[in-house]
RNA sequence: GGUCCCGUGGUGAAGUUGGAGUUCACGCCGCCCUGUCAAGGCGGAGGUCGCGGGUUCAAGUCCCGUCGGGACCGCCA
């Protein structure tokens, strides 16, 4: 964790390295005053903190520094009086004594602890004074964590023969899918730059370019509403790599995640598991499932196959959830105000409505539609689910990606526990439809992911035909529920690209305006390629146990985009927006 | 754009059917204290109850609006 020598012109040691083989030495520390507890005139104890941890200084109570000082201390390393060690610090069985104490500098009282009560500290208080927020233990571990887990990446990404290379923060703009952020060209008033969502374009022009195997830890900016796993900048591993198939791209990429697993948290996570994602949304209703509790949705369509139950009598799919009342006592035993939330919870996400089961006493189902069902069919159910008494049961009968994604959200909204808990559960999920659904105003199928995504081969032939039947050669890397990140083959041939456009209601005309610049180059011999790319930021809160991704940020933003510090972002003076040709429109009246 | 939660000395909280800025812990300042370690004891300072309206004899408390923060939905190809 620390270099090897960390002696400075001001300091010989750092507080941590004040362990018992240090005694009878004579040191140098430097750094900030913690907590000082006093006896008497001629004693006082220092607690002195860097980075690396702190250590007791035995001094004269006539020593007058406070809190957060920055102190410089000379003394000598002895082993603490039988009776006086403290257990709980790595550096508790020594002391400092024969204290030399210089200021280097004086400070104002902190406005909050900096120390763990920091933790219940208002998150504007802490982002206000995030110089001092990062002062404490916590946000010096995460930190330090992420560097490490940079580090596991660039190492075995260049292991694998990648080559890093930067790419533009200053594009033009390509105004599919994410909102971007704009730069005001001051050349040219009138016309833009655009920060990159990601290094997509570059990336590929880097294969055609014959760079074979990219890699960069990237900033990606997306002007979207920020959440605990989203902020407006992030940051990324943008690998691509030319030659390959999706298994080669998979096999690298799992290579780096567990090599910074490993540095983050010193054991190694098992060989990553696939699925697909019709597996993901059958089993689990959704394509991010958090594998770490079950709950898994049962299929129920044949149980009710010839049922006098109207609502589900003509259900495409009848799919249900067991909320076991061993593992979660609370929500199994909801009562009928729960129960109508989750119902109207249901409704809210597509559902026609929520079909509630109790297995009481005797496995008796309590339901107001337990008199519609048959006895064979209470008794399939009950088989299908494996419900025993105590155990809630949650039907959804509808089209089958309704049912699926329903269920999905309820399952995590009654059982997904916050996501750093471990144990980390990491899939793969392979096989994405090429296309998702038919925009109803356009009557064009939607893109399931960028419209770079290569068509599965066995597939390709019923582009224009059956769209919805192709699948992509396309991969979302998914870790205790939260998307890492998500790659795929990439389309290299000009025509097939073109198909996909026409597809997505893009005409040969539109692309050539568009992305005439990244389509141009792949006539000159482009090479079959594929990559991906994940989000640091998630993979770090994860590793460091935290369930919010500004924890393991340095100057993060709030969720309305703020920066309680810096108040950015701030107006402009007029001189600079006459300088950039913007004039602003008058304030919005509401 | 929407739903829900929060806003009380520097920090964290409590504040009842509406009845005096009341209370608790930490921090801060001063004094005491020679083995503590989130030290301890005594004393003190410190608040426009986010802001603006309204109801009321009376509002931290009820109502409306607004600002700030958080969780989620939309959004994030």
């Amino acid at each position: 964790m620390t270099a090897k020598n960390n002696s400075t012109a001001l300091r010989t040691h750092l507080c941590g390295e004040m362990h018992a083989e240090k005694i009878g030495q004579k040191v140098t520390l430097c750094g900030w005053v913690g907590r000082r507890r006093e006896h008497g005139e001629h004693l006082a104890f220092l607690d002195l903190r860097d980075y690396s941890g702190i250590v007791q200084c035995v001094v004269d109570n006539s020593v007058d520094v406070r809190s957060e000082w920055v102190i410089r201390v000379t003394g000598t390393v002895q082993a603490r009086p039988t009776g006086t060690v403290n257990e709980n610090i790595p550096t508790g069985k020594v002391e400092l004594v024969d204290c030399k104490i210089e200021v280097l500098n004086n400070a104002e009282p902190p406005p909050f602890p900096i120390d763990q009560r920091g933790d219940d500290v208002d998150e504007n208080v802490r982002l206000k004074y995030r110089y001092l927020d990062i002062r404490r233990e916590r946000m010096q571990k995460n930190l330090r964590l992420r560097a490490a887990v940079n580090s596991a990446i660039r190492k075995s990404m260049e292991s694998q023969g990648f080559t890093e290379i930067e790419t533009p923060l200053l594009m033009p703009s390509t105004p599919e899918g994410a909102r971007e952020f704009l730069v005001p060209s001051r050349n040219e008033p009138g016309s833009f730059y655009a920060l990159p969502q990601s290094p997509q374009l570059w990336k590929q022009l880097l294969m055609v370019a014959g760079i074979d195997r990219y890699y960069q830890i990237a900033k990606c900016l997306r002007d979207e509403d920020l959440r605990a796993d989203r902020q407006y900048e992030f940051m990324q591993l943008d690998a691509e790599m030319s030659f390959v198939n999706k298994d080669d791209v998979m096999t690298m990429i799992s290579t780096a995640v567990i090599a910074a697993a490993k540095a983050a948290t010193g054991s190694e996570p098992p060989p990553i598991e696939r699925m697909t994602w019709h597996e993901a949304m059958n089993d689990y209703g959704i394509d991010k499932p958090d594998l770490r509790f079950a709950m898994k949705l049962v299929e129920l369509t044949k149980v009710f196959a010839s049922t006098e139950f109207k609502a589900f009598a003509s259900a495409e799919s009848i799919k249900a959830i067991c909320v076991r009342g061993a593992d979660y006592p609370l929500q199994a035993a909801s009562g009928r105000n729960k129960l109508d939330a989750l119902t109207e919870r249901a409704k809210k996400l597509g559902a026609k409505g929520l079909v509630w089961i109790k297995v009481a006493d005797g496995s008796v189902l309590e339901s107001p539609v337990a008199k519609f069902l048959s006895a064979k069919e209470q008794a399939d159910l009950i088989a299908q689910t494996k419900a025993t008494v105590g155990d809630l049961i949650l039907i959804v009968a509808d089209q089958w990606a309704t049912t699926c994604s329903v269920l999905g959200q309820l399952r995590n909204d009654l059982g997904r526990p916050p996501v750093h808990e471990g144990p980390y559960r990491y899939v793969w999920i392979v096989d994405f439809p090429m296309f998702v659904g038919i925009n109803p105003t356009t009557n064009k199928p939607q893109p399931g992911h960028h419209p770079f995504c290569h068509p599965h081969q066995e597939d390709v032939d019923r582009l224009e035909t059956e769209p919805l039947s192709v699948r992509a050669l396309a991969y979302d890397l998914v870790l205790n529920g939260w998307e890492l990140g998500s790659g795929s083959i990439r389309i290299h041939e000009p025509e097939l690209q073109r198909r996909v456009f026409r597809q997505l209601g893009i005409s040969d005309e539109d692309a050539d305006a568009r992305f005439g610049f990244f389509l141009q180059p792949f006539k000159y011999g482009a090479p079959p390629h594929g990559g991906f790319a994940f989000g640091i930021d998630r993979l770090v809160a994860i590793l460091a146990g935290e369930d919010n991704i500004r924890e393991v940020i340095a100057f993060p933003k709030t969720q309305s985009g703020s920066d309680p510090m810096t108040n950015a972002p701030t107006t402009v003076d007029a001189a600079q927006l006459k300088e950039l040709g913007i004039r602003l429109l008058p304030p919005a009246i509401k």
